[in-house]
DNA sequence: GCTTATACCATACAAATGTATGGTTGTCAA
DNA sequence: TTGACAACCATACATTTGTATGGTATAAGC
């Protein structure tokens, strides 16, 4: 694709960020507004320019607002619950404790995410996951020896590395963190796989 | 929420997949010759009964598609490039440097991101930011001392820890990993500060 | 010097699009 | 039978929005 200069580059970035955040592209009067032009010509200019370097297509003459942008991908985003305090008995989706929810972009994940968990403790920072961070959580996928997963012990659920002890058939949670200790509790149930972890600054 | 008829469950319905197909509502025009409908007024009476209803919102008046769904309202998604190979003596955010875009949840950040940055190498892996993750960048942002940064220097662009040794007034990077050496480099150059990390398992 | 490209301005006009107003017909409940 | 409501039609008009045309200034390249 051709060279886009600063400005150019400037005017697709506000389409693109316009399309993606109010569902519909900018008028041309709406572009001169933003960026101070005071004709209309202007803006003309600009989508010719990048409609001829490839950046830009428009569907049809004389619509409204029907500038695409080439190679936009409109990601399909995953609207995923984040959980709060999990209450004893209740199932772990219960609506009670879903605390919001958070938008994903769908190409971030291979596979989707059911849950997003706030991080509480340190027993995971040997694998990069600090308290505060979120954890993206698949349910039932299945999980290898080692793998991080979140699990559940009454009403407890934790972040840790899963083991299989097959000499005594049961499971082990190992913390990333030489201060704990691992878990083998027969009451262990595995919620799920973590498949990311978000963190804030 | 209030029953709908079988005829304005079809109009939203379409309006519906028109959004989501093709990026931007279909005009009232539209419906009317989908519908077959003869009168413009037919299709304004449905609107301003599914608005009524709360299955529809508009903004603004006399602006071109601009109907709203109500429920089909995403948060506000931040879209952001991805940037890959940068290359000498081009700005950072240059077209050639861009691999792509993901889109992010606002909520998930304060201030916003400008751009992303996978990680290569090891050399933060002591703050929990490992090879492959992506980082989030804010350009100009204000830094503080101790405070992850991406900078660069020459053609390469690095994340690590920004210091300022007051008393020979530079610049100084560390890594999160003893295996690597302090940088004083005097053409560091902060690109921004790393307000974000996500990881893919 | 000439051409080309970028980066602007100004204005008139055409087409699309939303709005306002006032109808008709049929059904269903009070 | 009256009234409310859904489901249409028709037309004039206001406003937005895209198009067309013709400018100016500056810098780069031949």
């Amino acid at each position: 694709m051709e060279q886009l200069t600063e400005k150019q580059k400037a005017i697709i970035d506000f389409i693109r960020n316009i399309q993606t955040n109010q569902g519909t592209p900018p008028t041309m009067r709406e572009i001169m507004k933003e960026f101070g032009f005071k004709s209309i010509g202007t803006v003309q200019d600009y989508l010719r320019i990048l409609e001829e370097k490839g950046y830009l297509r428009r569907r049809g003459k004389f619509k409204a607002r029907f500038l695409d942008i080439v190679g936009l991908t409109t990601n399909p985003v995953l609207n995923v619950p984040v959980l709060g305090q999990v209450r004893a008995g209740a199932p772990i989706l219960a609506v009670e404790n879903i605390d919001g929810y958070i938008n994903l972009d769908k190409s971030l994940l291979d596979n989707g995410a059911d849950f997003a968990l706030r991080v509480k403790g340190d027993s995971m920072t040997g694998a990069g996951i600090y308290e505060g961070d979120f954890v993206l959580v698949r349910i039932n996928s299945r999980t290898e020896n080692g793998e991080i997963v979140v699990a559940r012990i009454g009403e407890e659920v934790t972040v840790k590395k899963i083991y299989c002890d097959t000499k005594y058939r049961h499971l082990r949670l190992e913390a990333a963190n030489p201060a704990y200790k691992p878990i083998s509790d027969p009451d262990i149930q595995i919620v799920g796989k973590v498949v990311g972890v978000f963190r804030k600054y």
